[in-house]
DNA sequence: CGTCAAGACATGTATGTACAAGTTACCGTC
DNA sequence: GACGGTAACTTGTACATACATGTCTTGACG
């Protein structure tokens, strides 16, 4: 059915407006492991078979079987059809950055309380990261994260004042505010998380209710544009009874990242 | 000079015993965008070059700057030649897995201290994320992990017991298990890093001299054969002051992770 | 009945060719 | 001098072919 709107005869048609054909094969294998069609752990059919199915040439196969080995959908071969592996999808800077985008593909309801939203001159140490002088003006945002009304993270962001400003016409409490930046066209471009522990200080502790002294996952964030400007920096303090990083690296080179709920293992 | 130590005519020779072109055109690449010969932010040679430089045909060319590509050292391309761009190395395997070859990479000469090797039945919870039966046989490895002889990471590893057998031939305080694990060609292949941070217990704080209670930075690791079949779990514990994670991402999607000395920016 | 060798078949590697599509530089025209 | 078109060059895509190499099955032989 569905192969029949691929493969058939691209030769004849003018194929300029579609996308490339290894594009388009690698779409739909994909689709093929993901639906189950062809069930993970089994060996997929072999390359002679697929180019006949699609009437091309090997080439254009290849390429689309190289992509998704590169993504880890396909392990093995040589000598063997390669086997499908279902992985997790990858999404990195939307669901890295958003607590709203990644508490929503957890099946959870984000929510948040805005503690603090205010301009205002440069910590030395903000201002370090930022790249700024020490005391130029910048806007400060301090969020309590909630999971389904449960706290789970406290969120202290420092903005340059050029990106903060927009932050006074939008409501903190209403929606993602890295959606809202990048529909201004903000141009968040790279960001570097520092991961490490720390333990609770007084205010931290009363926020997400913990005792004084315990331990959380603290991910220090600094964001900058395509052009290397530092925008953004962030220290964001997580109940690592609500959340847990994740890194998943072959030996080949292929490293996913990404965020969970704790426990559900 | 160098070149010609690789591109001349191996259709005369034999090159069975020498890796794939397109490889070894893939590191030399990578080479000279590291060394600087290709400079950072200009064009590189084009294909028809590189194919009359070593004598090739663009098949393996296009291979190899395809992976550098993939890897985000070369950019732009389509209509004229791409762009080399020095990246941060990642050998995340390598580096993430090896805590030896990560605190060379920093300058740091590793230590180790072997608690206990031993072999016994495994828990409950080391059998389920093993995928054993409980009670199977495994071997537990638990080493205090020094960086210029301070204690910096206290690591408990549970092998199963096949591959931890090769620990009882190896003296853990005199290398690296995992260099020695791949030479005995151990098929570890995949892991996934869960990172989170817990308190300091009292066996945990003594070993890395802290207070009871003190915030470490917990990551918890199973390895996998290239058929998901686990290999080891492990435990490690690190002080927050002695070491850091990151995780550098982009909104095009690539990722670089890391381990990081703490305090140096 | 077990073992090993041959062959069929799979993927990996490499070459050669052809054309499409984007970029750049140049040159003639207005 | 500014503009526009063309030509040359680049990479992207696709096909056909050939051979190397690893895997598995089959069948003959001991």
């Amino acid at each position: 059915m569905r192969s029949s709107a691929l493969g058939c005869h691209s030769r004849l048609v003018k194929t300029s407006d579609e996308l490339p054909l290894h594009q388009r094969l690698g779409a739909e294998f994909q689709r093929r492991i993901e639906s189950g069609e062809w069930p993970e752990g089994l060996p997929v059919p072999s390359e002679s078979q697929l180019c006949a199915e699609f009437g091309t040439s090997r080439g254009p196969v290849r390429q689309a079987l190289a992509m998704l080995r590169h993504e880890g959908s396909l392990v093995g071969g040589r000598g063997k059809p390669p086997v499908a592996r279902r992985t997790a999808p990858s999404q990195p800077f939307g669901t890295f950055l958003s607590f709203t985008q990644w508490a929503r593909t957890i099946g959870r309801e984000p929510g948040q309380r805005t503690i603090e939203v205010a301009r205002r001159r440069a910590s030395p140490e903000a201002a370090a990261r930022l790249g700024l002088a020490e005391g130029a003006p910048v806007v400060e945002l301090v969020r309590l994260r909630l999971l389904d009304d449960v706290p789970a993270m406290l969120e202290r962001s420092t903005f340059v004042h050029e990106v903060g400003r927009i932050l006074f016409d939008f409501d903190p409490d209403r929606g993602s505010v890295y959606e809202e930046l990048l529909r201004r066209e903000v141009d968040l471009h790279r960001a570097r998380h520092t991961i490490d522990a720390v333990a609770a200080e007084p205010p931290d502790a009363e926020l997400l209710r913990v005792a004084v002294g315990a331990p959380l996952l603290r991910v220090r964030r600094l964001t900058t544009s395509s052009l290397g400007v530092p925008l953004e920096d962030a220290d964001d303090r997580y109940l690592p009874a609500m959340a847990t990083f994740t890194i998943e690296n072959t030996i080949e080179g292929r490293t996913v990242i990404g965020r969970y709920r704790t426990e559900e293992d």
